[in-house]
DNA sequence: AGTTAACCCTGAGAGC
DNA sequence: TGCTCTCAGGGTTAAC
């Protein structure tokens, strides 16, 4: 379930090994992802030079001479360099082949990922075009989410996973960053003071932090771009049930918009 | 217009 | 052992 965290900590660790390098082609074994993928992607990609892998939220920009392909990895997609003589796997959906021969591959056994071929700015692209600021940017904070709640009656978690909201969290730390601010995640978005916004921010800010510098979550099969995974599962406070690190209570499990959602109901109010 | 549900998909784990 | 059922969920679209 790659969010942020996990997006950005792939993003590190290829870009230094893609910058530079040249596509000479791509063997597309399965097509059919959230979108299918082109069918002339091989020929469209083929001796063009990697400038940049770029992300914006959970999205990978990976910009080329003439254009770019915007990669998502859905709920289980991932990233990774293969040499050139490693066996594709039955969910390796995607190879774009370098100059040395081997080769970027994507692997996504749910096929809830995306890989979108485009030219001209990538902000316009219409899968961008609506996002709302990245969380770590100067754009966020708590005055931000406390305007955008103006009148509305979802709750917080979900006002929070929307992306038009603020980019990049999805289920794991939506549940972490309420916890940390202390906010019942079934709370009405619209009933939130600025105040208590001001804090969600902050702890979004942090956890989102914290995860990046740990290397993203690993809970079942993320693995960053060298195959490794990312160690700040040991420091999830409430995702996956157990009891409060603060007060020792059990924590409590509710459904919002169909995700588990991990609460305290002692320290969040 | 805001909110909710369905949908796409496969693997893991539980229960029988 | 092997079957069936449930759950995991990002993001888009349809329906209420």
């Amino acid at each position: 379930m790659p969010e942020l965290p996990e997006v950005e900590t792939t993003r590190r660790g290829l870009a230094p090994l893609l910058t530079g390098r040249r596509l000479r082609g791509a063997t597309v074994r399965e097509p059919r992802l959230r979108y299918p993928v082109p069918a002339g992607l091989g020929e469209q990609v083929a001796g063009q030079a990697i400038t940049a892998l770029e992300r914006r939220g959970k999205y990978l920009i990976l910009r080329l001479e003439a254009g770019w392909l915007l990669l998502h990895l859905g709920m289980s997609g991932s990233l990774r360099l293969a040499g050139a003589a490693e066996p594709a796997g039955r969910h390796d959906h995607v190879d774009l082949e370098l100059d040395g021969g081997d080769r970027l591959r994507l692997t996504d056994p749910r096929r809830f990922g995306s890989l979108l071929p485009g030219a001209g700015d990538p902000a316009e692209h219409p899968r961008l075009r609506a996002l709302g600021p990245e969380p770590l940017g100067p754009a966020f904070d708590g005055d931000h989410l406390y305007r955008r709640a103006r009148g509305r009656r979802l709750a917080v978690k979900a006002f929070l996973m929307d992306a038009r909201t603020v980019v990049g969290v999805g289920n794991i730390y939506a549940n972490e960053a309420l916890y940390r601010a202390g906010i019942r995640p079934d709370r009405a978005a619209g009933r939130i003071s600025r105040q208590r916004y001001r804090r969600l921010a902050a702890a979004l800010r942090a956890v989102l932090e914290a995860a990046v510098a740990a290397g993203g979550t690993t809970l079942r099969d993320f693995t960053d771009g060298a195959g490794q995974p990312g160690y700040f599962a040991l420091e999830l406070a409430v995702y996956g049930g157990g009891a409060c690190p603060s007060c020792g209570g059990a924590l409590r499990r509710l459904r919002i918009a169909q995700r588990s959602t991990w609460l305290c109901p002692r320290c969040q109010r």
